[in-house]
DNA sequence: CGTTCATCCTGAGAGC
DNA sequence: TGCTCTCAGGATGAAC
């Protein structure tokens, strides 16, 4: 569900509430959720208990907190489709969907909520200043190292289609159904048209515009259809409004007045303008 | 090697 | 009402 502007507002509300915060009590109540913890909720409990949170950081939609000040010891997360992070009182009662709760010092908790429980959290190492379990990751469009022309480049050195490839968390991070058509319909640009041979100067276009739609949405503190995305003060961010292609089957294209189209693609949907987006 | 697809879950809503 | 089917913001491993 999240992705790169909805992980950042987490991230950013993270930040606020765990700076500087102890971890004084950890309660596992899903082993699913920690599955690739080596030995359970036993190394979990070992990686992060009596830690101080020093930062909140992020690559993709993937996030984790730097733990002690020193960058190698850290606790990763990822939201999956449903995951996400809620700050409130110890003595409040577990919900349903509860899998993990972080009591923190001067009375506060830090709860990882996942209904579908694609999501995870795992105690690891840093050693090169981000975990093991990222190190796969591409940068995503707003690290200071992203270089729009040498992933331009990568993509049409690539045989696939251009949604595919922007839905590959390896060539670029952070960009998942919605931005992708998004930033697909910004760029005018089909999403089944081929990566191979892709100029340059278009996929800069693409990327940039994936970057500007999620930079956007970040302001509005992301995108929430419903309470399943929800900051950690359970809020929801009001970016559905401005959407231009997901979820607009049948409504008019607010460049052309065409009706948006929508396309089975990956096993899932596409949401496309047919007369803005050619694909020849 | 690169690329594609089924699979892991729970719940909501549509249609019968 | 209750059943079945489809759909949902993602990543991974295994197969080609």
């Amino acid at each position: 569900m999240p992705e790169l502007p909805e992980v950042e507002t987490v991230r950013r509300g993270l930040q606020q509430v765990l700076c500087g915060r102890g971890i004084i009590e950890v309660d596992v109540r899903s082993a699913r959720t920690i599955r690739r913890q080596a030995e359970g909720s036993t190394g979990l409990v070992a990686g992060v208990l009596g830690a101080t949170v020093a930062g909140v950081h992020r690559r993709g939609k993937y996030l984790w907190w730097a733990l002690d000040g020193t960058p190698s010891r850290v606790l990763t997360a990822h939201l999956g489709m449903s995951g996400h992070f809620r700050h409130g009182d110890p003595a409040d009662a577990w919900t349903p969907h509860e899998r993990i709760r972080f009591t923190l010092d001067k009375g506060s908790r830090l709860s990882f909520v996942d209904q579908r429980t694609f999501g995870w959290v795992l105690a690891e190492d840093a050693e090169s200043g981000v975990p093991d379990s990222v190190s796969h990751v591409a940068l995503d469009p707003f690290d200071a190292a992203f270089d729009r022309r040498s992933v331009a480049r990568a993509l049409g050195s690539r045989r696939t289609e251009v949604k595919r490839a922007l839905l590959d968390q390896t060539m670029v991070s952070g960009i998942g159904n919605i931005y992708a058509d998004e930033a697909l319909w910004r760029a005018r640009i089909h999403p089944r048209r081929a990566t191979l041979g892709l100029a340059v100067s278009t996929g800069v276009r693409l990327l940039s515009s994936a970057e500007e739609v999620m930079r956007e949405a970040i302001v509005a503190g992301g995108t929430s259809f419903d309470p399943l995305y929800v900051n950690v003060n359970g809020e929801s961010g009001w970016f559905a409004r401005d959407l231009a292609a997901y979820g607009r089957a049948g409504e008019p294209c607010r460049r052309c007045g065409r009706r948006i189209a929508r396309e089975r693609f990956m096993g899932r949907s596409s949401y496309l303008c047919p007369r803005c987006q050619r694909l020849a």
